[in-house]
DNA sequence: TCTATTTGACCAGG
DNA sequence: CCTGGTCAAATAGA
């Protein structure tokens, strides 16, 4: 049964009190319901859909996400997905993404990444090669709003690669999943942090564990993409946000 | 059978 | 008080 990542989990996570359970009877409360819980690198990205080809669609970064919850979000016409990495545990990757369909343009996926990824990206040959013709994305799921016309056709990615984070993915270029880099503003902070204890396993990823710093104040990590740049796929308001 | 997804409820922050 | 975010249990699919 060791087997199971459940047993990693009853070590690592400690049960949090939902249900019927007081949170005053941990004895180890310190850490348990982290009061700070931001502290973590933020960027959004826009990604558009086209309506002929659902390429674009594919929100698969090149790493393996789980949807953890659906809300409903005021002012949204749509409900926003929330993903978690799926080596949450296995390596500590607290890496999230949140999608969220614009309420004007269905077409244009709203992903807001938080936190970084300490874990390799699934571009494992054996799980996705690069010639994969097509593979049945799930898209956001929620699709049945939209249902988009899956075509062979060219991709049209308007994406902006204006992003310093050269977050552009690989839309006409399929396969070359291993250039994806994340925000390298990582190094520049303190990657000393790392936990070899737990994922003591083989540094097969170097945990860039950013983790949270003592401050919360606003000097974190977070870093959104250039709001102007937003404003070009966002005519709707400039202040960052629909509506 | 296992894994991923779904849905509801709970909690914390503003 | 309301909204957003997360977890946990149940269900579906492979």
């Amino acid at each position: 049964m060791a087997t199971q990542p459940e047993s990693s989990v009853s070590i690592e996570e400690s049960p949090r009190s939902q249900d019927f359970n007081q949170p005053f009877d941990n004895q180890q409360e310190d850490k348990v319901v982290s009061k700070k819980r931001k502290a973590m690198p933020t960027w959004q990205n826009q990604i558009r859909i086209s309506t002929e080809n659902g390429l674009e669609g594919n929100t698969d970064d090149g790493y393996s996400w789980r949807k953890y919850g659906q809300k409903d979000i005021l002012g949204s016409k749509f409900p926003r997905s929330y993903y978690r990495c799926t080596y949450r545990y296995i390596h500590h990757c607290m890496a999230r993404k949140q999608v969220q369909r614009t309420n004007e343009d269905p077409t244009v996926f709203e992903i807001t990444y938080k936190g970084q990824h300490s874990c390799n990206p699934t571009a494992s040959p054996s799980a996705a090669p690069p010639h994969s013709p097509e593979k049945h994305d799930p898209i956001e799921q929620t699709n049945h709003q939209l249902a988009l016309p899956p075509k062979s056709g060219v991709s049209t990615s308007d994406f902006d690669a204006t992003v310093p984070y050269s977050f552009s993915f690989p839309s006409t270029s399929f396969g070359s999943i291993e250039n994806y880099q994340q925000p390298h503003l990582l190094q520049g902070y303190s990657p000393s942090f790392i936990s070899p204890t737990t994922s003591g396993s083989n540094n097969l990823t170097e945990c860039s564990s950013y983790f949270q710093h003592h401050d919360d104040s606003n000097s974190s990590l977070t870093f959104i993409t250039d709001p102007q740049d937003l404003s070009q796929n966002f005519p709707f308001n400039n202040s960052g946000y629909f509506m």
